[in-house]
DNA sequence: CGCTGATGTCCCCAGCAATGC
DNA sequence: AGCATTGCTGGGGACATCAGC
């Protein structure tokens, strides 16, 4: 068919004619021509394939530098389907946790050569999740990504086929999504241990929003330790993560007599349990232990340092961008990562009875 | 041509013969044939253009629907050369203002119809910054938003042509970038105004790093205000926005005697002052009052509750939005929006002499 | 002949302009 | 005039083919 290939070679004899003109770029055709080769000897050079003399692949990368040729990723696309490209889809931001995943998996991304496009949602309901999930589907990505804090979120996604392997970040296990997570169920219990070994028996739990797997996984660890240790426990009161329900149900919970430790589910809700120890005149760690969950980067300076618990972000990431490479390469590779494991920091709010 | 009707035909044919196989998708063709129409007059649907009868618009989107069929962002941005896509570079994550910020763009853009690719940066020197934009053109971004926090990240990308339109976010007007911005430095001027009005006159200052625009900002207002109140500064110390910085310079500063006030750069090393000075013995505002700056959703719960500048992310993201979409509709529209003034939260860390 | 190095053709999928009924 | 169709375009990769030694 010589027309076509007539029309190719006036198309870049004309671009030539203008290079100058505003907003064009310069084509594979354009770097073939001055490197007076055909485009498919370029195409070779800027993916590394074989068959290329090293003469001619010198001339073919001169041409590019030349032209400042970027390959546009639109066609490159359109021919390999594959975009390089991720979607990451997060509600719940700005807390600290979910920032920090998103983060890092922006991160671990990047390394691999995958560009990623974060969606921030407003709330996890069913159709805010869908039209998400389908303009990433449109933007042509790969795979998706799902910081999953609530359960909700993860069950709108079950039994509905995205045609993408869904990577989901979640503390259950739930649906057919892969899932990377940290192991926040042996991380409560290790805050609980803590406590334990002070000596405490009263040990409170001031819990997370009801439908917030992560803070189910932390009142699931606190309950069964206690149970273990042969103490009963009743349901704890459940805040909405803000320092300003710690302190609600902080304050709350200093009516009913003072308790010997606290455990509570994140660090912000542990400050406001801070604020309202100090009203009302109880000093911590000498009265009142508290232990948080996070390691938020002001924990260490809170009246006083907080102990709490460090999460494995990075590794995180990391497992959820090898979990969406395995899936992409291996449709088959089902294989849950372990789940990361979390570390006490020990600062001053706890201490022996 | 016929040839190539042929060869479009008998592709759809393989296609719905094969219809069950894993991962392939509809293409405009398919929905065409399944309609009984041309692929024109399924794009025509598709843009909602005129010219298609009721019946055939139904007909159409039945069949759509039935393939679920999802046009190629690719092939649409290959011929329309819009992605839809927005670049979105950011230096200084996690911390509170550039997380922020990042939130709010993105939500912005998500109303506005665009997608953002994000790229996280570790640092801000000229390589990096250079690597990431050059990743986020070869993925067709149509404009780059640069939340710049140091006066090095606008810098680089000065007469580097983009071929798309740079929209800053920073506290500084430099380069040919279209900017955007909360002005800091009237922000800082309010925080020791109201310092001035409750009788203070030793009135000290803890800045953020030295290449931050916003340090450098809320320095100079700092210095400005108190220069026209008649009193003589000395040069502030420097903290990394971090509350243990935060801690270290207040201990250092204790060392020479007792400040009446303090104005902090950001919230989190003002945290790390409030322990320095109660670690010191002194308590807040009775005897140091202490401004920060942010309102971090934990600042109410420090103790004691800290006064501080509160920002407008959220209309800094509309801002950002609105400029990128100016520019792209009108390429000379190269007005900056007003900078968006900031509110003092007064709470208890501050107090009359 | 057999191998290396380079070429030609078709295809990916959607939108636009011109055309046809 | 209203509605639908045909042909071409965009940038680059896969594959088959070809030239040279």
């Amino acid at each position: 068919m010589r027309a076509s290939a007539r029309a190719r070679g006036e198309r870049a004899a004309q671009v030539s004619a203008n290079g100058g003109e505003r907003g064009r770029v310069a084509t594979i055709f354009d770097v073939a021509r001055l490197a007076g080769v055909s485009h498919q000897t370029v195409s070779r050079v800027l993916n590394d394939l074989p068959n290329v003399r090293p003469a001619t692949r010198e001339r073919v990368e001169n041409a590019i530098r030349q032209l400042r040729y970027v390959p546009s990723q639109a066609a490159r696309a359109l021919v390999t389907r594959r975009s390089r490209t991720l979607g990451l889809v997060a509600a719940g931001l700005p807390d600290f946790g979910p920032s920090s995943i998103v983060l890092h998996v922006n991160e671990s991304a990047a390394d691999a050569g995958y560009a990623v496009i974060t969606t921030t949602l407003a709330d996890a309901l069913g159709p805010t999740l869908r039209s998400a999930a389908e303009m990433l589907i449109r933007q042509n990505v790969e795979a998706i990504v799902l910081i999953a804090t609530e359960r909700a979120a993860l069950d709108a996604f079950d039994g509905w086929e995205l045609g993408v392997p869904l990577v989901a970040v979640a503390s259950e296990a739930r649906g057919r999504a892969l899932r990377v997570t940290i192991d926040q169920y042996r991380a409560a219990r290790a805050a609980v241990s803590h406590l334990l070994e002070l000596g405490h028996r009263d040990i409170r739990h001031i819990a997370g929003p009801a439908g917030s797997m992560d803070a189910e996984e932390r009142l699931r660890g606190w309950r069964d330790r206690l149970g273990e240790a042969g103490i009963a426990v009743v349901d704890p009161p459940r805040g909405d993560w803000s320092p300003q329900s710690g302190f609600d149900l902080g304050t709350a919970m200093l009516q009913g007599g003072v308790p010997g430790a606290v455990f509570v589910s994140n660090d912000q809700m542990a400050l406001g349990l801070l604020h309202a120890l100090a009203e009302a005149g109880l000093r911590v760690p000498e009265d009142v232990s508290v232990v948080g969950f996070d390691d938020i980067p002001e924990a260490a300076h809170f009246q006083p340092p907080l102990t709490t618990m460090r999460q494995d972000f990075v590794g995180l990431g990391r497992d959820a961008m090898a979990a969406v490479l395995a899936h992409l390469q291996d449709e088959q590779s089902t294989e849950h990562p372990e789940p990361r494991p979390s570390q006490i920091i020990v600062r001053s709010s706890t201490r022996a009875v």
